[in-house]
Parts: structure tokens; sequence; C-alpha cells
DNA sequence: TGAAATTACGAAAACGATTAAGGGAAAACA
DNA sequence: TGTTTTCCCTTAATCGTTTTCGTAATTTCA
């Protein structure tokens, strides 16, 4: 590999030279740094990530946490869609992406210790139990960090939309002449409050009273359980019209389930997920749902993190929403 | 940060020895070992990975390269899985996972510069176009490596066994009755070509001819591709009883396409999947399908590159075979 | 008991970059 | 002409480890 002492020796100069120039120093007289450029490029030259990382503290280098309750890692249908957006946008500006845990090697760590070690310039966190101490841990330390769909003071935070999207996800159905509307919605969380509460008031808005009966606690991203409390819908003496899941994975396990009760939808009964992923839209019918801008969510917690890594002055507690984009589908049925 | 010299001083001891005595070398008595070690776990010490990988040149990083034609990413219906599994793996012996593309910062890099970059220890390549001479010359440099589903001179290989698989899936078809089977595979690639070649001989071990129009060739996890290639075998004045396609992913095209068509799955026309993702068995029916073991799969893809990197006296060129599973489901029905 | 071997440690160089401080030469100024 | 600035460049320290080599102290052996 050649480094700094190779350029400098063919350069004639000394290192300090050869990395002022590269670093594009006011240092180094105009025709010297461009020659000392030229010829860095020509020997192919790299610089060692981890010597400017040991001298400079900064490794090019951002964290991902992000642990859902189902352990869906990678596979996670919604989240992983951001972070191939939120990777793309990292790389796009230098920075390496790594997942941070507290399995490492033979024993465990905090999240905190992770970071620390593999050196981090930052994190984004994302779809964790914010209430965890070791995630307070990190937060609260003097790593920059970005939160995802979550707000907390001392750190910076991109949302998606929640209430706004359940309220377009609502008027349509409602548009379509829906008052029976049954909500399986996911645990307790940030998330899940916010979109309960807006589909509460939308619908009081409406003059439209909810049994209680149609408000049922699901699990995100869980088609079992989701089938699971379909069924309990279905035995009541008065059901839904119309069933909201809390994301579109789940509300396949809900399609199955009114197909085995051999209902077909829309037909007999509607439904509509949240999220937007890009199965949805193949199924047939197409599924109605909130489309979720996981292409903005990632880019933004990425650009956010970044700025913050290089420009500390930033304020480590502005918000950005991110709104949805309502899909129709064809899972609703005018009624 | 508390570094090898903090915790010296504690100790009374040179820098040398606690570098010593945390790395278990033999150099040291037991007595002043233990106490060192100690000591440093109370000063909760971490060693700098970036000091560490200058002087051994080793990062305790591996890359993946992936890079399939639809651009996915990290969504990939099948690959994800792989990978989060590979993560899993990489971590519990203290790796951490880096993405390798070709796009850093503002600058367009080559698959073997970013590797050089970052510093990675060996590199994953699954999923790409193995042709591409970028991918060789990362290959042939002196960066261990581990091909996934594809042999290479110079690299270690999983495979998973597609051949046995598509015999699997293919037997269980003919035991259901069905003799007029289409199959719609992927862009020609090795896997594709195992799995075709698979396809005839099985068919002609039964004395059962196929005709030209049978076999199509579709792409890989694009539902709409399967859909349209689906709409032509329907077209056909002797239509197949049962279609496989390409991938799970892609057979939900098909499957929305042959709804599309008025037909019902499985009492007028069969379809077979093929990876075993996990929305597959959510569908009602279930799909049937052949269960690739990702799991064993990311595992061992590596288990096997730090092997490589650990102990390079390992030969670099074995190559294991993944069986899968057959997935009964019910969108097979007996004839 | 004296020589050889072993053990346990430390001093110091190195990895490849960044960067503060210093200095020589040219330019600017009086 | 002498002094001060300005411009470029070098020297050298430093980041936190690992590792070679030297050596003093101890043990082993003849």
């Amino acid at each position: 590999m050649v480094s700094l002492k190779d350029i400098a020796a063919a350069c004639g100069v000394s290192t300090a030279t050869v990395s002022k120039a590269l670093n594009d120093l006011p240092d180094i007289s105009n025709e010297r740094k461009q020659y000392i450029r030229e010829k860095a490029k020509e020997m192919g030259y790299l610089p060692n990530l981890a010597a400017r990382a040991l001298k400079t503290n900064h490794s090019y280098n951002i964290g991902i946490l992000f642990v859902d309750d189902k352990n869906s890692g990678l596979t996670h249908p919604h989240f992983s869609k951001v972070l191939e957006s939120l990777k793309t946008e990292a790389e796009s500006r230098g920075y390496d992406v790594t997942f941070i845990n507290h399995q490492y090697g033979k024993r465990k760590t905090s999240y905190l210790e992770h970071c620390r070690y593999r050196g981090v310039d930052g994190v984004v966190i994302a779809c964790v139990d914010f209430n965890q101490p070791e995630v307070l841990e990190l937060i609260n330390s003097n790593i920059p960090t970005v939160t995802i769909d979550h707000v907390f003071s001392g750190s910076a935070a991109i949302l998606s939309d929640n209430a706004q999207g359940m309220r377009q996800l609502m008027e349509y159905i409602l548009s379509q002449g829906h008052r029976q509307i049954a909500y399986i919605h996911g645990k307790d969380s940030a998330v899940t409050r916010e979109r309960t509460v807006s589909f509460y008031r939308i619908l009081e808005e409406h003059g439209i009273e909810v049994p209680d009966e149609y408000v049922r606690e699901g699990i995100y991203n869980d088609p079992k359980e989701a089938a699971e409390q379909t069924r309990r819908l279905l035995e009541l003496k008065n059901p839904p019209t119309c069933i909201l899941y809390p994301d579109d994975y789940a509300s396949m396990g809900g399609l199955a389930a009114l197909k085995e009760a051999g209902l077909s939808v829309p037909e007999d009964i509607s439904i509509a997920g949240f999220d937007g992923i890009s199965i949805a839209e193949i199924l047939e019918p197409p599924l109605t749902t909130l489309g979720q801008d996981t292409e903005s969510i990632g880019r933004m917690a990425a650009a956010k993190l970044i700025d913050l890594i290089e420009k500390p002055k930033t304020t480590n507690q502005d918000i950005e929403k991110v709104a949805g984009t309502l899909i129709t589908g064809r899972t609703v049925r005018k009624l």
C-alpha cells in the first residue's frame, strides 16, 4: 500500500506537505499542490483510515441501532427500506454504516461500549424500546444521535407524520362510506399512540362512535397475531366493514384469516395496512395503505446525523417530519 | 477514554506489559496478568480499534459485496435473511460488517479500492454479476473472499444445492400428478443454469417432454415480469397445470396475474416458488416452495471467511453445499 | 558453585496519518 | 538598506497499540 511517505519521496517533499496538499489546506503553493495530487492519484494512493482515525478521532463510520421485538433485523419489511436509503446517503457522503448490538465476540457489551469500541462518529437509533436504560445511556452520551420515530431531548429526530398519515387513510376510508371501522394497532409506543389518538380523533370529528371491541392490540409485523385478532373481530355480533392493521405485513395475516373464513376482500370486507411495503402493491387486489416515505426518512436521518457530526454547532434538538402518501389500492370498497 | 497508558500507570507497569497481559501472551507472570486484567476491566478499558488496526493491519471488519440487478440492497426478499444470519455470526466472532460499493463520497471507487480503504479483513460476495472485471479484480486480490452461490477459483464458496432443491420440488409436483409443468426461470447465471438443467433432467427421467413454450425467461424478484410471463403461458393452446417461478416474490406476481385471469390457485392451476421467504407461509393458501436454508448459508459464509482470515493456512478453495427443505404449502394440488 | 537456560519485564520503534511550531527566503514596507 | 510580513515548507510530536529486542533476576543443571 502506498502511503504518504511514498508520495513524499516521489515528490521530493515532506509527508506534512503531502498531507496538506491532499487535504487542500491553504499552506501549500498551488502548483505544488496540483503536482502532489496528480502524483498521488497516479500512484493509487488511498489514505489509511485507521491511521487517520487514530489521529483525528473521526472514523467515517456511523452506527445503526435497530432492534425490534421480533428481532427481524435486516429482514424488517418496512425498516429495511429505510436502512437502504440511509446507507445510500451515508455512502454518498463518504461514511460507512455499522450495526450496533450488544453481542460482541464472546462478551456482552452495552450499545454505548460497542459504539465507542468501533469508534462510530454518530448513531441512528430506530425501532428500539426507547425506555431501555442502555438506549438512554447512548443518547445521553457525547456521541451524536438521530432517532427515528421517537423524540428525545438530547437527540435530533426524524419523524414519520403518523397522525397526518392516519388522517389521510381514515378520510379515504370514510369517504368510501365506511362507518364501522376496526383498528388492530401495534404494541404501545410513541408511534402507536400517535396513530391511535389520531384514529379516535378523526372518528370523533365525524361523529362516529367506536365500540371498544373494535380497537384491539396486535403486534407489529406479526401476521399470525393479526390473523388471530381478525378472527376475534369476525366473531362480533356487529362486525366491522373495514379493518385497519398495524402495518402491511400484519395485514397479510389478516387477509389470510379473512380468506379462510370464506370472505373476500374487498367484496365482503375491506382492509387497509400501513407502510406501503413493496408487496402491498403486487397483491391482487393491491392493498390500500399509507405509504411511508422510507426514502426520505432514511436519507434525512443520515444527512442530519452527518451534519451533526461535521458541524457540531447545529443544534442538537431539531425535529423533522416526513409526510406519507395515500396508496389507494383496491382493498377498501365503496359501500 | 482510558488507554493502555492509564492502566500501565495505575498498575505501575509498562504499556508493553499491559498489552501482553490483555492479549494473553505467555510473556507475563500469572498473578500480574490477573491483576492487570482486573484493573483494566475495573477502569472500563476498551481497546482502540483504530490504533490496533494501524499496527496489526487487522480491522475486525468484513465487507459484503451484494449488488443485484434490481438494486434491492437490504430489501432483497431472500438475501436479507442470508445477510442477517451472516451478520449475527460475524458479530458473535467479534467482527462488524460493512457494505462494499463503488460510490464513495464524491468519487467512484472500485470495489477493491473500497475494501482497501475501509481496511476490511475479507469479503463475502453474493448476488453480483460475477463476470464484471471489478468483481474479478477483487477475487484475484490478496483479500480473502467467500462467494455465495458461485464457484470461483481463488475463492471459497458456499452454495445452495439448487439441483437437489429443484429435484425435491419437482418430485413433489410430479407426485401430485402434474405432467404439464412450466418453468419461468431467472436471468442466466450459475444458479439459473443449475436449476434449469435439473428441471430438464428430472422431466427426462420421468419420460416427460417439455414444450419449448413452457420454459420462459423471467427476472428474479420481479413480480411484474412474472405476471407478464404468466399471461403468456395462459394464452397457450395447451397451458400448463403447474407453473414454477424463479422465486417466491416473483411468484406473487404470477399469483396476481392468475387471480386477475379469474383462476384460483390451486383449484384451477398450481404454482410453486423458490426460496421460502417469510411471506410465502402467510399467504392463503400458503405457497409451495423450496425453502433455502438462509440461516446456514449466512452463518457458514461468515464462519468460512473468518476462518480464512484468522488461519490463512486453510486452503482457499473449499466449497460447501447447503441443502434446502421442501415446503409443501397448498398451492400445488393433487390432480 | 559456576555456567547456562529460563522467566518476566521494560525500552523503544513502528504503523500512517495530522498538525503545531519553527524557520528560511522572498516580498513588502519604511 | 534594514526591518517586518508573508508565503511555503520541514521538523517533530502525537494518536494508542503491538512487538522486537535487551536485560536483570531467577532457576536449572553439571
